[in-house]
Formats: C-alpha cells, sequence, structure tokens
DNA sequence: CTATGTAAACAAC
DNA sequence: GTTGTTTACATAG
C-alpha cells in the first residue's frame, strides 16, 4: 500500500512552533515545550485524537451525556461530542484583561476544566497574547489551555452582511464580535459584492490569515491586508485588487529576503493566481506578487525569474491564459481540473505527523531543503545551485484542510471562466474568452477547455480513476506539461482557503450541473478533476448513486492511532459507503501536485520532442463527458437524514459517523458555507447559487433547517498549551448544541456560540 | 527518466 | 519593451 506525502490532512491539529519570542520565560517549561515539538516531530504517527487526549483528560467524563456517544467510545466522541452547556457559566471578561490587548476576551470552557477559550480581537499580536497566556497559565497553575480564536471572521461577517442584521440576542456581546458569526443575515444588494464578501469571510474562516499577524512583526512589510473593498469591480483588471489577504510564512521560517522560496515557479504561479478570489492574474501581476510576497525575487534573483515564470505558464497546461472580449488583457488561470488551490496559506503538512512511510520522503527531502537553504544563503549573490523546490519545510505554514471539495458545497457564486456555464453552453455575460495557445499537438487547446470543449469532448465515460490516469497524451514537448501522477514536490495542497471563491466554484460546479442536467446520474467527478478531486481521490467525498450524497468532514480526533480504519496515518480520511469504486491510498489518486503530476504521467520525456500522439484527451477535457453513474460524487453536500450515512460504520469499527459531532451535520466545505447553512433563509446559497446547483443546493439548504443545526461553524483557531509551551492549530467546530436540539436547555450567550469541538 | 530551472530565440503587439 | 511560445540545455533526485 503506497501512502502519499501529500496526502491532504483533514482537520489536522498541527503543533506550530511558538515563535521564539514567545518562548516561555521558564526554562523549565522551555524545555518541556521543546521535548512537546521533539515529541510532535518525532512522532509522525501521533494524531490529533492524542494530542486532544492530552488537552482535554476530562473532557471524555465531563461530555458523556445521554444520547451521545452511543455509537462508540471514541475518543473523538469523547473529545468532540456536541457539546452541553456548561455547568459553570463561562467567565467572560468584558472588561480588557490586564495584561492582554484590548479586546481580548477569555472564558472558561465549559467541559474543559483545564482550558479556556481566548477570543482576540484580529489586529492583535498573536504573540503578545501567548506570552501573556503562557504566563497566565503558569501563573495561576491553569487552565493550561488556551483555545484562541480570532474574532475576525465575526468582523467580516459583518462587513459581509453589510449591515446591522445581527441579532441581539444572538451575539454574545459588543465586544465578542465573534460571537455574532452565525446569526447574520445577508442583505446585501449586490451580488457581487455579497459573494466577495462571502470570499472575505471565507477566507478569514479558513486560513490563517489573522495568524499572520502573529508573524507580522518579523515580516515587517508584509502586512497583511485587513480589508477587502469592492474593488474587484472597481478594476477587474488588475488583479492585484483581487488579491485577498495572504498570510505569510511562519516567522520561523527559514529563508531570509536573500533566501530563495522552497517553491517552485510553478506552486509561486498558483500562489499567486490563487490568491484573487477570482483565481486570475495577469503576468504582471503575478510578478509583483511573487516579489512582494518573496522578495528574493525582488532583490536577489536575476532578472531571468520572470523569463521563467513566463515559461512556466506557457508550459504547464494547467496554466490557462485567458483573453477578455477585448483581447487587450490576459489572465492567466489555473485550470480547474488542475487547480489544488494552492495558496501561501495552504502549505505542505509539515514533516512531524507523519506516517512513517510519509516521514522517510520527508526525512529525505528535509536535508535537502536545508541544503537548499544554505546554498541559497551562502550564495545567494552567485549563481544558485538547482534544486527542486520544495516546500516541506517544517513550521512553514499550517495547513488546515477542510475536507469538502469547493466545487460540491459552493454555489456558483458568481460567473467564472471555467464556469459551469461551459457545461450547457450557456456562458457568462462576463464570460471571457481564452486566447489560442497553440498547442502543436491538439487542436483544442487546453484553454478552451474549461470553457467550452469539455462537453465537446469524447466520452471517456466508461473510464474509471484508474482509466483517467491511464489517459495520456504523449506530450510533443516540455511545452505541454500534462497532468501527471504526483511525483512533483509540490506543496501539498490542503482545501483552499477561498474555497468559495467564484471561479473556482463556478469551474468546479460545472460537473455538477451536467450531472444535474441528468437527474438519473449522479454526479460524478474523477480524478482530473480540481480541488474536490483531490479531496475525492482521497476518498474523502462519499459518493452515491442514489439518494443524497454526503461529504464527510472528520475530525482527527475522532481517530485513534491504531484506528484501522480510512484515516491514514497522514490522517486522511478515507470512507466509501456504497460506493463501487473506493478510492483508497493504494491506488494513490491523489492530486500529489497541483498540476500534471494530478494526471497521467506521460510515458514519454518532458524534455522536448515531437508530438506523438494526439488522439489521447487530457484528463479534464474528458472530465465533463464522465458518465454520472461512475466515479465519484461530488453532491453538493447535504445533511444526512437520519443517521443513514455513517461512513465509519462500515470500516471503521468503533468509529461511526454518526457518534462524530456531524452526526446531524452536513459538512461544509467551508466555513461561509457552513454560516450560510446557519441562516438558510437568508442564506447567500440560495439566492446565489447557480441553476446547475441549485436544485441541490436548495435540497441542502432545506435539509439544513431541518435536520441540521444552524448553530455550527468552523474556524480556526490555536490551541496553546501553557505546560508544554505547545502551540498547535486547531480547526474548531463551533456548535450550539443547546440550540440546535432544542432541548430546552438555556444556552449561554457566549456559549452558544461558542462550544469548540476538536476534531 | 522526470521535474525543474535557466537561457534564449522568436513572434506578436 | 512586454508578453507569450517554444526549444534547448543543465541539474537534482
Amino acid at each position: 500500500m503506497r501512502t502519499s506525502p501529500r496526502r491532504p490532512l483533514i482537520l489536522k491539529r498541527r503543533k506550530l512552533s511558538l515563535p521564539h519570542q514567545d518562548a516561555t520565560p521558564c526554562p523549565g517549561a522551555s524545555e518541556q515545550g521543546k521535548a512537546a515539538m521533539m515529541k510532535t516531530a518525532n512522532l509522525p504517527e501521533q494524531t490529533l485524537a492524542h494530542e486532544l487526549e492530552d488537552m482535554a483528560p476530562k473532557s471524555k467524563a465531563d461530555q458523556e451525556t445521554p444520547g451521545q456517544n452511543e455509537g462508540g467510545d471514541t475518543l473523538g466522541q469523547s473529545l468532540a461530542p456536541t457539546m452541553r452547556l456548561p455547568s459553570n457559566p463561562p467567565q467572560s471578561c468584558p472588561e480588557d484583561i490586564p495584561g492582554f490587548p484590548s479586546g481580548v476576551r477569555i472564558m472558561g470552557h465549559p467541559t474543559m476544566a483545564d482550558a479556556q477559550l481566548v477570543i482576540i480581537p484580529s489586529q492583535s499580536n498573536v504573540q503578545s497574547i501567548i506570552q501573556a497566556l503562557t504566563a497566565r497559565g503558569k501563573e495561576q497553575g491553569g487552565p493550561n489551555k488556551y483555545i484562541i480564536i480570532s474574532s475576525e471572521s465575526a468582523i467580516q461577517t459583518q462587513a459581509w452582511h453589510q449591515g446591522p442584521q445581527i441579532k441581539e440576542e444572538e451575539c454574545v456581546n459588543s465586544q465578542s464580535e465573534a460571537t455574532c458569526i452565525s446569526k447574520q443575515k445577508p442583505t446585501g444588494n449586490s451580488r457581487k459584492a455579497k459573494h466577495r464578501q462571502e470570499e472575505q469571510l471565507n477566507a478569514s474562516l479558513s486560513n490563517i490569515q489573522w495568524l499572520g499577524n502573529m508573524s507580522s512583526e518579523s515580516l515587517g512589510q508584509y502586512s497583511i491586508k485587513e480589508e477587502q473593498e469592492d474593488k474587484e469591480n472597481q478594476i477587474p483588471e488588475c488583479a492585484k485588487m483581487e488579491e485577498e489577504p495572504q498570510s505569510f510564512p511562519d516567522p520561523q521560517w527559514p529563508l531570509s529576503v536573500t533566501e530563495r522560496p522552497p517553491y517552485s515557479y510553478m506552486a509561486l504561479i498558483q500562489f499567486a493566481i490563487n490568491s484573487t478570489p477570482r483565481k486570475r492574474m495577469t503576468l504582471k501581476d503575478i510578478y509583483t506578487w511573487i516579489e512582494d510576497h518573496f522578495p528574493y525575487f525582488k532583490h536577489v534573483a536575476k532578472p531571468g525569474w520572470k523569463n521563467s515564470i513566463r515559461h512556466n505558464l506557457s508550459l504547464h497546461d494547467m496554466f490557462v491564459r485567458e483573453s477578455e472580449a477585448n483581447n487587450k488583457v490576459s489572465y492567466w488561470t489555473i485550470h480547474p481540473q488542475a487547480n489544488r488551490c494552492l495558496t501561501l496559506d495552504q502549505v505542505f503538512k509539515t514533516a512531524s505527523p507523519m506516517s512513517p512511510a510519509d516521514n522517510e520522503p520527508q526525512k529525505k527531502m528535509i536535508p535537502d531543503i536545508r541544503k537548499s537553504f544554505q546554498s541559497a544563503a551562502c550564495a545567494s549573490n552567485k549563481e544558485r545551485k538547482m534544486k527542486p523546490l520544495l516546500p516541506r519545510v517544517n513550521s512553514y505554514l499550517i495547513p488546515v484542510h477542510f475536507p469538502v471539495a469547493q466545487p460540491v458545497l459552493l454555489p456558483a457564486l458568481e460567473p467564472y471562466a471555467f464556469g459551469a456555464e461551459s457545461s450547457d453552453g450557456q456562458q457568462s455575460s462576463k464570460r471571457v474568452k481564452i486566447a489560442p495557445k497553440a498547442t502543436a499537438d491538439d487542436g483544442e487547446s487546453p484553454k478552451h477547455l474549461g470553457l467550452c470543449s469539455v462537453k465537446e469532448e469524447p466520452d471517456i465515460s466508461n473510464l474509471k480513476c484508474e482509466d483517467l490516469f491511464q489517459c495520456k497524451r504523449v506530450s510533443s514537448s516540455r511545452r505541454k506539461q500534462q497532468l501527471l501522477p504526483p511525483h512533483s514536490e509540490e506543496p501539498e495542497l490542503v482545501l483552499p482557503e477561498s474555497i468559495a471563491s467564484d471561479s473556482g466554484l463556478d469551474t468546479d460546479f460545472s460537473f455538477i450541473q451536467d450531472a444535474s442536467a441528468n437527474p438519473n446520474q449522479n454526479l460524478t467527478s474523477h480524478p482530473t478533476q480540481n480541488c474536490p478531486s483531490n479531496v475525492t481521490q482521497e476518498g474523502l467525498l462519499h459518493l452515491t448513486h442514489d439518494g443524497p450524497s454526503y461529504l464527510t468532514q472528520v475530525s482527527s480526533s475522532h481517530f485513534t492511532q491504531d484506528d484501522p480504519c480510512q484515516f491514514t496515518k497522514d490522517d486522511t480520511f478515507y470512507f466509501t459507503q456504497d460506493n463501487p469504486i473506493q478510492l483508497t491510498q493504494d491506488e494513490d489518486y491523489t492530486f500529489k501536485t497541483p498540476i500534471k503530476e494530478h494526471f497521467s504521467k506521460p510515458t514519454t520525456s518532458s524534455t522536448p520532442s515531437k508530438p506523438t500522439d494526439t488522439g489521447l484527451l487530457q484528463p479534464w477535457e474528458s472530465e465533463t463527458s464522465l458518465p454520472r453513474d461512475p466515479v465519484l460524487d461530488f453532491s453538493p453536500v447535504r445533511i444526512p437524514q437520519g443517521s443513514t450515512f455513517t461512513p465509519f460504520k462500515d470500516n471503521l469499527g468503533t468509529l461511526s459517523f454518526g457518534d462524530t459531532p456531524f452526526k446531524d451535520f452536513g459538512i461544509f466545505g467551508s466555513p461561509q458555507n457552513l454560516l450560510n447553512a446557519l441562516s438558510p433563509a437568508s442564506s447567500p446559497l440560495l439566492r446565489l447559487e447557480s441553476p446547475c446547483v441549485s436544485r441541490q443546493q436548495k435540497r441542502c439548504s432545506k435539509e439544513l433547517q431541518v435536520g441540521a443545526s444552524a448553530n455550527r461553524s468552523l474556524l480556526e483557531g490555536l490551541v496553546l498549551d501553557t505546560v508544554d509551551d505547545s502551540l498547535s492549530k486547531i480547526l474548531l467546530d463551533i456548535s450550539f448544541s443547546g440550540m440546535e436540539e432544542g432541548n430546552g436547555l438555556e444556552v449561554d450567550g457566549v456559549w452558544s456560540q461558542f462550544l469548540p469541538e476538536f476534531k
């Protein structure tokens, strides 16, 4: 069984290296922290569950409540059950806390005696807060676990809704913006504006932007964009304006300005393009973005790097050039099926928590990276020794995977070049025309794929995943880099933070639309698809042929290390239900790189050569013509009705989906999606959805209204453990169990919205 | 052999 | 000069 070191993580809780300046003044604690870090690094099989277990030793007993956990005694249950109301009211701190920046609020955890929830303003200096918390924890002797959540999401949510639509009772109080996340109702009139706001919200919720503040000091010039104005529409030509806030490398990132970032040009381009909501960028803006985010290229790299950028853009089919109607502006986009939505925010899993198999390459790579760094550091001014630029830099960025694919979950909020309209021939008025990119070996250039040629492609519907990967086209030259099986060392893609980005949505919904046209056929996808496919290939998405499909988001906390089930050692969750095609790790159909690696591996050398084959389609070219019955189902998220869908039920032994916190939930591809579900009546999903997904979305929404709690959300957060001085990033499931279950419990205003469940 | 980086020729604008 | 395409070669794994 092969394992992929790049297999996506799901709700992975990772150890973050505490900033140096955050180191506790207590030497002993520092030692503990080091030990903890060492432990983490040396225990690749350490699971979130274990960490959580350590973190919440009492949680199990505290949280065992009737009606829960009946399915088993999983750790995940013990750690992330539907939280109940705290018996003791949380200790809210409406006033500024001495020693903490203004706006920081600390409240007790309802079930974890040794944990407290810390809500920090988005602009807070996380480092200082961590320091303060560390000191606090040590001084007071506890709590020693701090769950740090940014309130930014709430802020952006407010902006998103463009109005004081927040019901007072739904907010904790005016000081806790974060608590207003889920109950606001969009009232904006502008669809695009709303969309953008959603994007912002999604980004804020799903990326570690706010965490980026932690490194703002060290990064100096890298200021986080806090405000996303309506620039996109105003100046659509300016891709820069479309940029979303980006978080930046961990302060410990070993590269300095003079050091070359450990990413290939291909990755950098993806970073740049994916940093924009619309997933497109002009060449110049790509230059600028890279220079802005990687000063190496601005100050150190030879001018030829731009040539290399252009070369890569032309070389790789994943990069598609689009031209506006006027043909004056060319945008570079990423082919939806090849786009892993790689962003700077989403990086590679670190070397630490990996399976032995996965560690092997890691161990192998780390020296290379080090060597590369040394080379860059020592010879930055001389000719750089060419090395693969590997992103596997420990503690570079902490990925948090949202296991749901954006196409599945997100409606087509805005037409896009690769939008779903292409599948049915309708194209948005704003549709862009893809500028022809001459290809010597085929008549259908990849650029057309996304827009129009998809449906025209030969039916390879009978192909299965394996077949699709077998599908290859001999490239005449290196120019036509086909999507290949994962071999490169591109950063592992975590699910996009920009999950709600229009382009991705539309794009990814294209095949859904196709499926919608065929009600009798299931929505399918295949390995060549975009980020979702990645997920799909990982088995993260459940495929169904009849009835609703459920996207499952499973917390790592639900898995124990020795769990023999679908969770791989690198925390990828595999599950299947009645899906005849059960993708497993053995098949290794993952998108290991954002590009060609996702697809077929050419039999020919990548070096320039005459085309030998023009008959084979590119993977994406045949995608939309895939049969609906076949492979993967990317149906929009739905709420399991009843407990019929228990992905673990059959294969996971004691683990049961019905026992997870998601028992009554659908899984959401993004925080925004989830938030949308929180207010189904006004959910933008319902109004902004594209026709292709409207039915399913509506059904989904309906289900959400019916069966799902509207009191959940996902948030990224940090867990600071003052005992071992560890800092971990987690994905929080903010739930409102008391409300959702309608059990009559008097939900505390605070805890009703801050009931973190570790996943 | 593959992936990647670099350089360069060339064309179009 | 910029942008885009393509070829060629070098290097590392």
